[in-house]
RNA sequence: GCCGAUGUGGCUCAGGGGUAGAGCAGCUCACUCGUAAUGAGCAGGUCGCCGGUUCGAAUCCGGCCAUCGGCUCCA
């Protein structure tokens, strides 16, 4: 007898070689009848799996994410099987997983078509109902790589070659299909019912240009069919706050044929663009930062000094000027050099902390492109940080409490990652380890968890970066902290210390926001367009209800203005819902209705956004209430 | 850059080998109105660009450009 501790402390004894079938149905019938796998000691497993040994057990059903995970992977294993029923011929690639579904990859002449898409989900829903078993097998190295080999498999040939020799090869079957698999899955296609093929698109073989271009089949799988129905309604609701529509919508910003990746700024835009920076301005004059602003194009020997023409050409736009070699600017980290170097300087002077707003230019690759989340100009909220060795992690420290600050302000979630070196960059593998343990211990420091991105670290040192989510659940990054001992080096940057001798200063690149275009796009997302009022462009609309009350109406946006508030009036001959309908339309925070009423009480009918109801409050008490909240940027609950 | 899809008035979209259509927005006129669309009229497009097939192309074919969804890359 072996004993079984399940979730809730629970012991069971059972017999060697039960499986965790056997167990499931000796908790409940309808447990048996709803799991899917099984975490055997933390590992999931088959519930075909015979114990023999005393273990921790957890049942998985589709209520949790481990057990959507098998459910969604064997998904993909059912288009795979009607795949290669419906395209004879076609070659697997992986079928792993995601959030929200799976997809499998493709090698096949054929070209998949949205209406093969419908033609796949006919096919998966018709071997679904037949209940084939997910039956598992294990075969020799040898044995395996001959059999996949005899089948055309080369994917998958390539995949076991590449797996450790000692191994266990494993191989899944559910009716004519069979593929290689380290599983576990769930136990018969019966199980899967909630799913729908979404889209197909190209993906390299195991991620890398280098490679053939196979066609990913994308597909959603859910516990039940509401739950599907529920998440497809999200993917509409997503699309209404879509920054590239609202922006338009909102008259924020726009893009054009003339000029890809190179967004227009609208008035409005800019309104907003302004107010996020005059607050990084005073923040960062509260923590006794210097701004600068160095040029656009630099010329050629710069950016050799610097390593970007070794290390970032690719990425940069050059031009001639009288037969010399320029680029522009796709960082500004050189022209702080340049900077530091005017004068000499003191051990007292350290740190420096030196922003600016730089504008850059990268040259992204035409298929990246994507509205004000990935542009070919944007203006960073650099700024670079001089310092003695000794103050480096408090520094860093400081950075990432004043980039927590800020998201905090707009409301943003974040995840923090950290980006080691990479295979084309610079500098001595000491100067990298000591860089990478500096930041390694500021974030532990501050008990921040974080991932590791190996080998995705700028070509000048390691980085902290900071991911916000857009509409979809995609992330990008946005701020950025980065440790430098290579440009202090190239640009023989010198402090004169205590001893009288010169030293190498330590430089930190570092953004807050990232970019402005990106971090204008994930706001118009986070909010749905409706801006707490502090970053509204227009803050407040009044609408007089006919003609008799616009002098009053034009007095009360006199008086707001005074206030420097943004007001606006809407002076049109339409009816009053019109007009009210227009500004919610254009989600603005506060409209303000004026009538006989108000004209004689000098007071003003508030009509919140998304709010139906509206309270008549004196003139003075609406400025005192509308000056509170951008004071205190106040983020409204109203994001619809 | 790669794979696939898409490109028709400011916006959303219909149409489709015989010389373009709707709604919204815009403009004009009337209505002076109390919390999400008053009515009527007018104007607006060489159907992304270039080339080919054809008596005739917005429609079919090819190339290019841009956009969208991915891959790769990245703030």
């Amino acid at each position: 007898m072996i004993k079984v501790t399940l979730k809730d402390g629970s012991v069971r004894q059972v017999p060697a070689g039960t499986t965790i079938r056997e167990v499931a149905s000796s908790i409940s019938q309808g447990l048996a009848r709803a799991a899917v796998a099984a975490k055997v000691n933390g590992r999931v497993e088959d519930l075909n799996t015979a114990l023999q040994e005393d273990a921790q057990l957890e049942i998985l059903t589709l209520d949790s994410e481990d057990g959507l995970a098998v459910m969604r992977h064997s998904t993909s294993h059912l288009l795979a099987q009607a795949v290669q029923n419906l395209f004879p011929g076609t070659i697997l690639g992986i079928g792993p997983a995601i959030a929200n579904g799976f997809y499998y990859d493709f090698d096949s002449e054929h070209t998949f078509t949205p209406e093969d898409l419908e033609k796949l989900e006919a096919e998966m829903k018709r071997l679904a109902k037949q209940d084939y078993k997910f039956e598992r097998g294990e075969m020799a190295r040898e044995q395996a790589i001959e059999y996949f080999q005899q089948r055309g498999e080369k994917y998958k040939v390539e995949l076991i070659n590449d797996l450790p020799e000692d191994a266990q090869i494993s191989i899944y079957t559910q009716g004519n299909f069979t593929d290689l698999c380290a599983g576990p899955h769930v136990q018969s296609t019966k199980m899967l019912k909630a799913f729908k093929l979404q889209s197909v698109a190209g993906a390299y073989w195991r991620g890398s240009e280098k490679n053939k271009m196979l066609q990913r089949i994308y597909g959603l799988a859910f516990a039940k069919a509401s739950d599907l129905q529920d998440y497809l309604y999200k993917l509409e609701e997503a699309k209404r706050r879509d920054h590239r529509k609202l922006g338009m919508e909102l008259d924020l910003f726009s893009l054009h044929d003339e000029a890809p990746g190179f967004p227009f700024y609208h008035p409005k835009g800019m309104v907003l663009r302004n107010t996020l920076e005059e607050f990084w301005r005073e923040e960062h004059q509260k923590r006794d930062y210097v701004e600068i602003r160095t040029p656009i194009i630099l010329n050629r020997s710069l950016w050799e000094q610097s390593g970007h023409w070794d290390h970032y050409k690719d990425n940069m736009y050059f031009t001639k000027i009288d037969e010399q070699d320029f680029a522009v600017k796709p960082m500004n980290c050189p022209g702080g050099m340049l900077m530091y170097k005017t004068k000499i300087r003191s051990y007292r002077d350290l740190p420096i902390r030196c922003g600016e707003l730089g504008l850059v230019h990268r040259h992204e690759l035409s298929g990246a492109l994507h509205g004000l989340l990935r542009v070919r100009s944007f203006t960073q909220d650099d700024a670079h940080i001089f310092m003695l060795p000794s103050q480096i992690i408090e520094e860093i420290i400081a950075i990432i409490d004043l980039i927590d600050y800020f998201y905090k302000v707009f409301g943003f979630e974040y995840h923090v990652e950290l980006s080691t070196r990479p295979e084309d960059s610079m500098g001595s593998d000491e100067d990298w380890e000591t860089a990478t343990n500096a930041l390694k211990e500021a974030l532990a420091t501050k008990g921040i968890e974080y991932k590791i991105n190996p080998g995705d670290g700028a070509f000048y040192g390691p980085k902290i970066d900071f991911h916000v989510k857009d509409c979809l659940d995609r992330t990008w990054q946005c701020g950025t902290i980065q440790l430098d001992f290579q440009m202090p080096e190239k640009f023989d940057l010198t402090y004169i210390g205590e001893d009288g001798e010169k030293h190498r200063p330590v430089m930190i690149h570092r953004v807050v926001y990232g970019s402005l275009e990106r971090f204008i796009a994930l706001l118009i997302e986070h909010y749905a367009g409706a801006f707490p009022v502090w970053l509204s462009p227009i803050q407040v609309r009044v609408l007089p209800i006919s003609d008799r009350h616009n002098e009053y109406a034009e007095r009360v946006k006199a008086i707001l203005k005074e206030e420097n508030i943004r007001v606006e009036l809407d002076q049109r001959r339409e009816k009053i819902n019109y007009k009210i309908r227009e500004a919610q339309t254009e989600k603005i925070p506060f409209a303000l209705v004026v009538g006989d009423k108000e004209m004689e009480a000098e007071s003003v009918s508030v009509r919140r956004y998304g709010e139906q109801k509206t309270t008549i409050m004196d003139l003075k008490d609406f400025i005192f209430l509308i000056k509170t909240e951008i004071d205190t940027k106040s983020i409204s609950s109203k994001t619809v």
